[in-house]
DNA sequence: GCCAACGTTGGC
DNA sequence: GCCAACGTTGGC
């Protein structure tokens, strides 16, 4: 299972809206790598949902409930959506200072690329984050190399 | 097909 | 509010 990041500011859809509206379609992207990347979801990879600008912080999981289609809002009709829903909050928001403080997410696309809209996050990074998070065990999530 | 100019995003 | 980074557009 692949996993992502959405972006999104808050003040114009947060986390919370996404939890109150149960999900959402994920329109209106209007860049190609962005694009590449929802053509590649498969129903229920998950993601985490980054609130830029205010907060700087991942602050919950999403899960992909439809797959890529066309977007209605592009008249061109180049570009597609996919549907996501809320699966929880972080117990900890994770900040992009602490993303950028973490030798490990050096190369995430989060800091790396922070203007794409729509990332891909590799299982490692994804492992990472959720436990800077607050969460454990991620179902599905690769097991990290344990010393015991 | 290249590249300069412009607009937008998002961290600071 | 400013500015750097990036993507896109358009002239050549």
């Amino acid at each position: 299972m692949a996993h992502w990041l959405f972006k999104s500011e808050p003040s114009v859809f947060s986390f919370e809206k996404l939890i109150r509206d149960g999900g959402t379609e994920w329109s209106c992207v209007r860049n190609h790598s962005a694009k590449l990347n929802m053509m590649a979801m498969k129903l229920g990879d998950r993601g985490f949902f980054y609130h830029s600008n205010e907060g700087k912080a991942a602050v919950g999981i999403v899960e992909v409930s439809a797959l890529y289609r066309p977007d209605p809002s592009d008249a061109t009709g180049k570009f597609g959506m996919v549907d996501i829903r809320a699966v929880e909050p972080l117990p900890r928001p994770v900040t992009l200072e602490a993303a950028k403080a973490e030798p490990r997410l050096a190369k995430m696309a989060l800091v790396v690329n922070s203007r794409l809209s729509v990332q891909p996050v590799t299982d490692d990074e994804w492992e990472i984050v959720c436990v800077l998070g607050g969460l454990k065990a991620q179902r599905g999530a690769k097991r990290a190399k344990a010393p015991a």
